[in-house]
RNA sequence: GGCCCCUUGGUCAAGCGGUUAAGACAUCGCCCUUUCACGGCGGUAACAUGGGUUCGAUUCCCGUAGGGGUCACCA
């Protein structure tokens, strides 16, 4: 039988990284067994509903390059992809499984359901409804009282499941409840869509957070009571902010757009996510589309939650970033550069070397950029250099010594610049790391800088450099 | 609280009865570049805990602790 997978958000709002995973493992784990891979929209929620939110999950998904073959917009024969558009559906079958004896008709009021809740605040319904006779039942439809239908779980007995992570599940029917199926509004629960809506696509294989792990005997039961056969189910473990708290649409910054915005590379992504609850056989780590789709298998998926790193994915972005063409780098570069203090200023090529080997993610371009428009006062221990034996006081003269070489400059350039840096330092009987390294800090006034003293001097120009050292030997030279 | 699941370094993670317990990120140090970064090399650092089973447990079983999930007319 052909795989079939399914990723079905909620349009509440985000593409969450979380949500992201389990859309790239069901669709790694449809790919790789040479599957479908289906987009259906759980819309059964109207409260939640955020406008908007369709179009963000096909933008995310476009953007990391899943190829979708069923969706509201790619079509499909097992449509329509949507819920709210199913109503009719799942309204026949909620009927059907009434007749099945696999679900009832339920018309207690919220009052009446309250007063079941016990003293820990907990509620399970008694199955009250259960016992209506066919007549009482039609009666109350004919009278218009207010029904929602659910499903009738046995009173006892074991259920299980083999999960292709977790392994067997074992629930005691008696710790279920005869959850609401379909609500007054006819609207259907996700409890019962799901089930519905998985059978009638053919999907062979759920996906999914481990949140169902526990409540998924009882989608097994329905499918039972139709004398369908249930799909393999996939649970995933959680992806977490920190020990504690699992990832949630609270903490902003784990939303895919955000890190866009960022500067992240989609692909960066996708290969850090992937590796977030999944390992490959082997030591690979960076991994493109194709290559996690080759390499993808449940056997690597791993049972407990694990702690979202940025850290790690900055050094994968980084490594995309380093390997992206110059071109490349150059157009993701410049909206950057317009957004930074260099914009319309310099040349951006010439930052564009610098800066693709030194920066992890592109918003960096707007603090490795700044020195150079911002300089001022700073701290003297940045001359100091152990190796170099390199400090203030000798900075203080390498200064001196390179404003006159670069005023003797008369077609300034980086070669001129390096070459007469390294011929003032040996007239002066300096090393030439010594002048270069003093040299950068007068220069920039910063740490680390995207270059060393020669392309610092290249980007600033004759003007800039000499006013920058004079600014530099100035302070210098108060205060020491 | 009931039920379900989980537990290897700071983090991601290999491991699926016998290993010097991989690798990566982060961190620290060295080298390279007579300057920044990149890169290269190396160091620090882990099997939650108590019982079993076994010739031998990180690995299997049970308990304990800790964590997560679930108990909606939300998904």
């Amino acid at each position: 039988m052909k795989v079939r997978t399914r990723f079905a958000p909620s349009p509440t709002g985000f593409m969450h990284i979380g949500n992201l995973r389990t859309a790239l493992y069901s669709y790694l784990f449809a790919r790789h067994n040479g599957g479908e891979f289906i987009l259906r929209i759980e819309d059964t929620d109207k409260e939640r509903y955020v406008e908007g939110a369709v179009d963000l999950v096909y933008r995310t998904l476009d953007t990391v390059g899943f190829k979708i073959d069923e969706s509201p917009i790619h079509g499909g024969n097992c449509g329509p992809y949507v819920q709210s558009e199913r109503k009719e559906i799942y309204k026949e079958y909620a009927h059907k499984l009434v007749e099945l004896g696999g679900a009832y008709y339920c018309f207690c009021d919220k009052e009446r359901l309250e007063s079941l809740t016990d003293e820990d605040g907990n509620r399970k319904y008694d199955k009250h409804c259960l016992s209506l006779s066919k007549e009482e039942v039609e009666e109350k439809l004919k009278a218009g009282v207010p029904y929602v239908i659910r499903q009738n779980v046995p009173k006892s007995g074991m259920t299980s499941y083999q999960d292709l992570v977790y392994g067997q599940i074992d629930i005691d029917c008696a710790d279920l409840e005869d959850q609401v199926l379909l609500k007054s509004d006819g609207m259907p629960t996700y409890n019962f869509a799901n089930v519905i809506d998985d059978h009638l696509m053919g999907i062979t294989h759920v996906t999914r957070g481990n949140e169902y792990l526990s409540s998924t005997p009882k989608y097994n039961l329905i499918y039972k009571s139709f004398g369908w056969e249930p799909p393999k189910y996939v649970h995933l473990p959680p992806i977490m902010k920190d020990a504690q708290r699992k990832l949630s649409k609270r903490y902003g910054d784990a939303n895919f757009e955000d890190f866009i915005g960022k500067g992240y590379l989609p692909e960066a992504i996708i290969n850090y996510i992937a590796l977030l609850g999944w390992a490959p056989k082997g030591e690979i780590e960076k991994m493109d589309i194709d290559t996690l789709t080759e390499l993808f298998d449940v056997d690597g998926i791993s049972k407990s939650g694990s702690i979202f790193d940025e850290a790690k994915m900055k050094w994968l972005n980084s490594l995309y970033i380093k390997e992206l063409p110059a071109e490349r780098f150059s157009e993701l570069a410049k909206p950057w550069y317009e957004k930074s203090v260099i914009a319309g200023k310099y040349d951006y090529e010439k930052w564009n070397v610098l800066l693709q080997s030194r920066v992890e993610v592109l918003s960096d371009i707007l603090e490795k950029v700044k020195f150079i428009e911002e300089f001022g006062d700073y701290d003297l221990e940045l001359f100091f250099h152990k190796k170099l034996k390199a400090d203030a006081n000798l900075g203080l003269i390498a200064l001196k010594g390179a404003k006159e070489a670069i005023e003797a400059i008369e077609d300034f350039n980086e070669e001129n610049l390096s070459l007469a840096l390294a011929e003032k330092a040996e007239a002066m009987g300096m090393k030439k790391g010594q002048m270069l390294w003093s040299v950068r800090v007068g220069l920039t006034g910063a740490a680390v800088t995207p270059g060393g003293a020669v392309e610092m001097g290249g980007i600033l120009g004759k003007e800039k450099c000499l006013e920058r050292l004079d600014y530099s030997i100035k302070m210098i030279e108060s205060k020491l």
